[in-house]
DNA sequence: TTGAAAGCGCTAACAT
DNA sequence: ATGTTAGCGCTTTCAA
């Protein structure tokens, strides 16, 4: 029904009486045909409303000019801001996004990558709290390159675009510890993750050191990554008499905060809240939060800036890339 | 460098000495090989980490088993859950998603939809406030099936996903009304796009009528859909002497509510509130949105598998698909 | 500047 | 149950 009969290179060449060669050279852009032959292929392309066929294309040239963009759920606005920026950057040089959303499930983040291998994506951008050792196996095993976003691997030995967390998890400590607080807890993700054992903790720690506090594990919690998680963890971290909290997750900040308000507690005057996402959650709300700034947009975009260079085998200095962070001073803490 | 030399269908064969169409049966999971030989395949597969190529596959089968999705934006909450039904979907058929923002560029989506087809996706999933006549002449070109979600053009004659707008609008206005409000705004997007002018308006304008109230023009307004484009405009509707509002996006709700509450003005004791997107925004705020409920992912996930039909040429009776909607009450409404 | 020809890795008749 | 043979639509040497 559909049959639309699409036009190939073959129709374009005979209709012009040249070879596909030369077909093929005007349509890449290539200069070694003559103007006046280019000229009547452009026509007959027109003429014929030829497009040229990407599937084919990428069987004989080896080259998909697509990327596979694998990250944990597009409704999570921290990664949908990366993805955002990355989105623009590949369409700014050409490539298309394959997407995949894995909920940080380690198996589909295995079968993603393997996925998008078959499909012979040029690279791969991933992003995730946590690397998997089988993840990374895997994706040690695709041969086009890969580059993560927003994201650590313990060894630091993957092409990486972040911010520095221990410094920002410091600042923030520093800042409610400033304002008096003397139990401060810390919400993130699970204590396993690199990304929270090895940055959050430490800078988290480094900040109570700095000011001559003492570390109290109790005040660690970890907690899933979303408003009800959060709203659900708040009554535990008010019984340990924190008056302060860093947050990892600003929708886990807002459910704390929530709870806190709904219990008749006020914030910041009982309570102060710092998160880490500054995302439009973060902005929208009332009291605004207080949160590390982080340039999310362009994180995904640098990462794929890295990626299309590590396609073209071209030389990347810094393969571990750490982007400035801020402090975006609103209204959950005081000062 | 990264030459990991992977092995081809032919180097299976060769290996186990039977030939491609036995391999290529067996990998496809055909049901004509003798157990015996599939065993002898399938070992010779994993020796040789094997890992068929989808894009030679696309070529010769003239299936890709990608989709495309069109969409305004990643980071649009409202959007991006419908992506979310939509991926889910995908991936329980086996179909990979290439994803694309458009910002609601009629070039941009033009270009997508183009781009789309070049790469020979088995289907499309077009998203966007508004159907420019360019994009509908390039839908049509198009030789994949395309299904709208959470979108409406004007002729209703492509396939789509969506909830009942007139009646939804109606309900809202209602609701105000019977609150005793006698000054309800409307604030959509440009009133020259369908979803506005067809359904939005008109179901204000019923919900008005079925209240015996007079529709007054001034009491429309049209906005981007962003949290600072509410809260800008929001002046200009609290000088009207509206004391109600019926939104279109959550985002520009937070705006405007945000902008009465820096004004002194109390929600909703002093104006009331009812958005229709009921994303995550809704919820997380105090007070939170009163909101026409929408089945997003739903809505998604429901155009997904209608596409799935129509790339497989199954009958598909209802080809205008009208989702069920709630309203839920929370806190921008008394009552 | 242009053409010829050999694939890219796989599927899909058609035979056997 | 298995093999043979054409392609799918394009890029890319290598010649001319």
């Amino acid at each position: 029904m559909q049959k639309k009969q699409t036009a190939t290179i073959y129709d374009v060449a005979s209709r012009v009486g040249v070879s596909l060669a030369t077909v093929s050279r005007v349509v890449n852009g290539n200069s070694n045909v003559r103007e006046s032959t280019k000229r009547k292929v452009l026509d007959a392309i027109e003429e014929l409303g030829y497009h040229p066929n990407a599937v084919a294309r990428g069987l004989a040239s080896k080259k998909t000019t697509t990327i596979g963009v694998v990250m944990p759920d597009v409704t999570d606005m921290y990664y949908s801001e990366l993805a955002r920026g990355i989105d623009d950057v590949a369409n700014m040089y050409h490539y298309d996004v394959l997407l995949t959303n894995t909920d940080e499930d380690p198996v589909r983040e295995t079968m993603a990558i393997n996925n998008l291998a078959s499909k012979q994506v040029d690279g791969i951008i991933f992003m995730g709290n946590e690397l998997d050792r089988e993840v990374l196996k895997t994706i040690s095993s695709v041969d086009a390159p890969v580059v993560l976003a927003g994201s650590i691997d313990a060894e630091k030995v993957l092409p990486s675009v972040n911010i520095d967390y221990i410094a920002a998890t410091k600042e923030a400590v520093e800042m409610v510890v400033k304002n008096g607080h003397e139990r401060v807890a810390l919400v993130t993700g699970p204590m396993e993750y690199a990304i929270n054992k090895q940055h959050r903790l430490v800078g988290y720690q480094a900040g109570l050191e700095a000011a001559g506090q003492e570390f109290d594990e109790d005040l660690l919690f970890a907690s899933h990554q979303d408003y009800s998680a959060g709203y659900q963890i708040a009554d535990k971290i008010f019984a340990t008499n924190a008056t302060a909290a860093i947050v990892h997750d600003d929708e886990v900040a807002l459910g704390i905060m929530n709870f806190m308000r709904d219990q008749g507690k006020s914030v910041p005057e009982d309570f102060e809240i710092i998160t880490s996402n500054d995302t439009k959650f973060a902005i929208v709300t009332r009291p605004a939060l207080t949160s590390i700034g982080q340039p999310k947009y362009d994180i995904g975009a640098v990462a794929m800036r890295m990626l299309t260079k590590l396609m073209n085998n071209e030389v990347v200095d810094n393969m571990q890339v750490t982007l400035p962070h801020t402090f975006e001073k609103r209204g959950t803490t005081i000062n």
